[in-house]
DNA sequence: CGCAATTCAGTTGTGCACAACCGACCAGTG
DNA sequence: CACTGGTCGGTTGTGCACAACTGAATTGCG
């Protein structure tokens, strides 16, 4: 019955609408996940970095997950509001900012646990799609190559 | 130096950051293609599916792109307030609000023109990789068959 | 007909995401 | 020392995204 954009014109644009529509679907599979932990998944992503990286700045945390300071400074604030972690401004120079996790912080992660399965279910790909996928995606300029701001 | 969120841990996560990235490296290289004609990408692709599909409906807008109407609602009144487009009543069913162009949003579609080759360019995918990626991405759950509340 | 259930668009509130800007801060130079 | 350019994190303003809710309108059922 309705025409989908994905009839209607070229490839990359499908692909686009396609990466759109994939990367909502895919915070509204993490999000009954992550809700009970009041978590959001940029949350989460910090999280990670932390929980894997250990402390690091703002400016780190930025380069790695690709955000700037005005998304990350609030996030960061809500995340130390839970007591997730703490921020400190660095002695020697005062200008950045240092973030490291809290005990309940660190806590979080054996709490939430493996997310793995459920992902991997919720998506519906075998392994070897899933690795094909990822294959792609780090090739594309804007992931891995091409930040925001070149 | 730093590590990255790609090695920390599973497949899955990694392809989840991934596609978040992509996606909203993807918003970043419309911006400058959009921001001159006053546009965003979710307004473009509405009017991409007003140029295809003729006048529809709110609700089957939110269908095609997985919106609610919370986000529609005020979208489309910004391209209504910029001239593109006008929203009424239907009249033998009033709950329903039916969408069409306007003569300046029809003309919109020459004057942005075609953005395929740019984008083509700018993911530094080949043709071949993009069709795969379209493949597996319309494959996954989540965008063709699991939209947000099943 | 009368009334409950459903279907719509819209509103409210929260949280990203990013451009533009700001002020503090640091390093280098004279 | 004062001056300059660059580096930080933070703030402001705009625009998605979505959950939860509101209220009008419609449909179905007795």
């Amino acid at each position: 019955m309705r025409k989908d954009v994905r009839e209607s014109t070229a490839l990359d644009d499908m692909i686009c609408f396609q990466l759109y529509a994939a990367s909502r679907g895919m915070t509204a599979i993490y999000r009954p996940l992550l809700d009970p932990h009041g978590l959001t998944y940029p949350q989460y992503l910090v999280l990670r970095v932390l929980w894997h990286d250990g402390p690091t700045t703002v400016r780190d945390l930025g380069h790695t997950l690709r955000l700037d300071s005005g998304t990350l400074s609030p996030l960061l604030k809500r995340l130390e509001t839970q007591g997730h972690l703490r921020r400190e401004r660095q002695t020697h120079d005062e200008r950045v900012v240092t973030v490291h996790l809290t005990a309940t912080g660190v806590a979080l992660r054996e709490q939430i646990g493996d997310l793995t399965r459920q992902l991997v279910c919720a998506t519906g790909l075998t392994l070897d799609e899933l690795a094909q996928l990822n294959h792609l995606l780090s090739r594309a300029r804007g992931t891995a190559t091409l930040p925001p701001k070149g």
